[in-house]
DNA sequence: GCACAGTCTGGAAACGCTTACAGACGCCAT
DNA sequence: ATGGCGTCTGTAAGCGTTTCCAGACTGTGC
């Protein structure tokens, strides 16, 4: 293996300042850097990364922690953080939890911790006061997507009002009969925004003075087949049927679509049926939806641990509000005339 | 921060022995080990990461290359391989490539040679001899799945077969006008199996005795969103309309799917759709397809390359065929009556 | 009682860089 | 000339482990 010692041999310069030409820290004269890089290329050289996290004890490597890279949101945030990494020069190290208790606890006790990462990014994870407190351990900066991390610095929507501008923007064409599909209530522990969302929601119903039922608030677990089958529920056997339903996720809205196609209903003419997201698929199904660009929290995640790190702010407990967009497309519009 | 030294010191060993009883490797007496890991324990040491790497060359860490995680099929492999690495305590580090040409290049040129892993996978990217040999440099072993990686082991599916036996599928139904849909040819490049899966296709109808009609094969960009797209292109001008449709992956099928609904088509009843995949939303969809298992692509990508790692085993350049598995659902049926 | 293999241990040399430090040099103002 | 300053360079001391090597100690077979 080639190493800086043979690339120093060559540009007849000694190891520090091959160091310091190919680094650009420190001074070199522009002979001297010029002929470093022209040597290291010949050789094919580059440095180890290892020995050089080791001198410097700068990794240039940030860790990810998501609960699942299979799903739209947090790969949509994957790809953010990972495009602007990228630009910047520093790795990504991926950290997809998964469903496994023991994995979820193995990456913060075994891996997140040897001080291999100048920083993390938690996607969407309620963490345990342990875990939290395993993770300042390491003095890295910590940024949080989509869910207070408490001492950390997060980035998000304010759940509550977006829910609330969605569902406004449903009782405002008229309807009063909404149904809500909201995430399981295990799901708060870990993700935190079925609560919100659900209470932006009904605050919204409670202002306009609409009754918000119980038997219009079904469950699910994010994803379209769950909301597939919960909507299923909602829109067969009920006595009377909501004209509209808002779920908490596109993902979710989608599945309601596909089960609403299936009793026959048309969307909008029978029923709306909105989301929140800014899902790939939502052009395609026509879905109205709040726009809330995860790949834009991913790079922004990025951007502010950059700077912390380069400038060695440790980082402020920051609460910083992405902006979100109303998208009004296909699936939604005023009730049906025979539904009031 | 506290070092193997502190532990050593606290424990009334040497630094050597601690390393020892930490590591499990070389022997040390069941007291000494006992005295070590109490000591680190106390001191909430662990190794540095890095120290570690430099020292013994092994980093316990695997590149994984994708074009992108937000598609279904690259982001099942993830899961897969993260969640075995996980389990033999390897970190991951993503290389999302993206569409950015100037990433592509950065990752082969800048992150992949640092000899920052011990391994490489790289999931349908197919590499340009530059890049081959630049992986081939820094000699670690690659896997590469689905697609052809010369001098690599390869885990893939026989795309040619499959589609041959997804096209029989529906011949066997008694379908013989039957369109394709396709990838971009400039996909071929990457991604590589458009044009195998196509193959397998035209090969099928061939043998059949069916003609293949060059206006029922178009092409998309493999997601839901080109393909609906494209398939409302096949499914409304056409002075004939196909009988049934086979998509080169399942989420072009879907696309396809929610396209003949738009022209008020009832699958499948008026028109059977299959893809390639196995993807979440077949059940939902109800879609008929051939399970390709990617997570287990995954997942056993990272066995073979772990094998190879702790063996030593300079990875032969195996091709290891991964089973598939026809499912067959609700969205292929025999063709309408009045089709003949 | 002795040689020998086997187990356990510590010292110290890597691993391949970065960076503090100090020296060498040129240049300017004095 | 002289001092001072800034730029450039090399020497060498880390960074925190792993692992080779040799030594110390056991127990065994003779």
């Amino acid at each position: 293996m080639t190493g800086i010692k043979d690339v120093a041999e060559r540009a007849g310069l000694s190891v520090a300042t091959v160091s310091r030409a190919l680094s650009g820290k420190g001074s070199v004269s522009p002979a001297s850097r010029a002929r470093a890089q022209a040597a290291a290329s010949e050789l094919g050289f580059v440095l180890s990364y290892h020995a050089s996290s080791l001198a410097s004890g700068r990794t240039h490597n940030v860790g990810l922690v998501v609960p699942s890279v299979h799903r739209w949101f947090f790969s949509a945030v994957v790809e953010g953080a990972s495009a602007a990494l990228l630009e910047a020069g520093y790795d990504l190290t991926l950290y997809n939890i998964g469903e496994n208790a023991a994995h979820r606890q193995s990456v913060f006790n075994d891996f997140l911790l040897r001080k291999r990462v100048d920083a993390v990014i938690a996607v969407s994870l309620e963490l345990s006061e342990n875990e939290l407190r395993q993770l300042h351990a390491v003095h890295r900066p910590i940024v949080g997507i989509g869910g207070p991390l408490p001492g950390a610095s997060t980035i998000r929507i304010d759940d509550t009002a977006i829910a609330r501008q969605a569902t406004n923007h449903l009782l405002g064409l008229g309807h009063t009969k909404i149904a809500h599909i909201t995430g399981h209530e295990a799901y708060d522990q870990d993700f935190h925004l079925p609560g919100t969302r659900r209470t932006g929601f009904e605050k919204a119903m409670n202002d306009a003075g609409c009754p918000v039922r119980p038997e219009w608030i079904v469950s699910a677990d994010f994803t379209i087949e769950g909301a597939y089958a919960a909507a299923r529920q909602l829109l067969a056997g009920a006595p009377e049927r909501p004209t509209a339903v808002f779920a908490a996720s596109d993902e979710m809205a989608i599945g309601t679509i596909l089960a609403a196609r299936d009793f026959g209903l048309r969307v909008p003419d029978d029923i709306s049926i909105m989301g929140i997201d800014g899902h790939d698929l939502g052009n395609v199904m026509g879905l109205t939806t709040i726009d809330q660009d995860a790949k834009g929290q991913g790079a922004l995640a990025v951007r502010t641990l950059l700077g912390a790190i380069t400038n060695g702010t440790p980082l402020v407990a920051a609460d910083t509000q992405h902006p979100t967009r109303l998208v009004v497309r296909t699936s939604t519009a005023v009730p049906p005339a025979d539904a009031n």
